[in-house]
DNA sequence: TCAAAAGTGTTCCTTCTACACCCATGT
DNA sequence: ACATGGGTGTAGAAGGAACACTTTTGA
């Protein structure tokens, strides 16, 4: 009578710039999100990342965890816990099992997985707003375009440029590397880094998933 | 090779005018945070509404999950779910086994209570400013001072009478009932009523935790 | 010289902050 | 008449939204 533990991963990838959630084909063409139950006596959080290791091939590049739900009508009674996964971009293996479309044009068979899809997506667009979280969808150094196009994609809107850098510069951070990348028959753009690590990244994420304290 | 699901409550409430949490006696006057295991099938939400009822003899008028975390430590491994729990003000029997007192005050004896308790206050504090959490820890009618009162305790700050007031008129979650409380030799408080539900209140609660939807 | 993306400031309006006095009541 | 908490407005600062043109480059 004990449940069996699932750890589900929601995955977000920018392809070609485009915001993608990563699912894998079941049978009758629709979708399910990748899940498997942790190891015995294995972290949640480790379950996770080793779950998208061993589809994708490389760890992730951020993963929070979203919520948990049981759901009794399935046999035997499981308990679903979810995590938001972040890869950086275009770092796919063709031989890569996930299929990568827009969130809004997966076709996910259970329900709860579209439950879980929504949810991540507004939890990643709250994010946005009071974290350094979209860096984890980019490469170590982009440039300002980038940035936005990150944040228009997840948003789902477009954003006004110069409110947009003014807000960025202001926010303390990002740090301008001197490099600029010339790639086109137009300006080269500055490259920018994403200034260290912690500062408000963190912020209202449990201290524990900070942290890997030794629990009692 | 399975581990005991867990699901641990972390209750809130004002009593006396102060922000207190909920534990219990353990052994070496110490204390813990309730828990228990769900029945068999039996939903989360469920089974820390039940945990609350079967304490203090009455249901919570609010909860929230929390975060899921496992412990392999101890054994049986475990998994435990957590839950923020808030209770109307001073609705307490005398006889019932919950010692309250000011979070900070609180001498839990598991490292794990002790970060669920920070954790739980870091987000009450966070919903306090874009939800109408709030108003599970007040009366179904209240005067604005209440109210004001509730976000002191729990933000541990003063707050500026006019700008509060302003602001929450503002929200639109309030009600003016004409109602006037005359309790003491001052001018009386009128009594508000909260607006009616839904609103921003589950904003950014998952839909499933809104909805008690059919899960497949 | 043209096309294409990078970069840059100002104005207006809304929102937040700080702050002090009069009002209605019971004793 | 006085003590007690209830109630109100304003001015200045800061932050957000709207908006258009110049710069640098490769072809």
């Amino acid at each position: 009578v004990e449940p069996r533990l699932t750890v589900v991963i929601v995955p977000f990838q920018i392809r070609q710039g485009i915001f993608c959630a990563g699912t894998l084909m079941s049978e009758d063409d629709t979708r399910v999100l990748p899940s498997h139950p942790p190891a015995t006596r294995e972290p949640l959080d480790t379950a996770a990342e080793r779950l998208m290791t061993e589809i994708t091939g490389h760890p992730p590049a951020y993963q929070e965890q979203l919520y948990t739900i049981s759901i009794e009508q399935r046999d035997p009674w499981r308990i679903l816990v979810s995590y938001m996964v972040l890869v950086a971009p275009d770092t796919d293996r063709p031989d890569e099992p996930l299929i990568w479309v827009r969130p809004e044009a997966v076709l996910l068979r259970r329900e709860t997985d579209r439950m879980l899809l929504e949810y991540a997506v507004m939890r990643l667009r709250a994010k946005l707003s009071y974290t350094n979280i979209a860096f984890h969808l980019l490469p170590p150094s982009f440039t300002l375009t980038q940035l936005q196009q990150v944040y228009e994609q997840v948003l789902g809107q477009p954003l006004d440029k110069r409110n947009f850098r003014r807000r960025m510069r202001a926010s303390g951070i990002l740090t301008p590397t001197a490099v600029f990348r010339r790639e086109g028959s137009h300006r080269p753009a500055e490259l920018y880094r994403f200034t260290s690590d912690s500062e408000q990244e963190t912020y209202l994420t449990p201290p524990w998933a900070r942290l890997d304290a030794n629990l009692s």
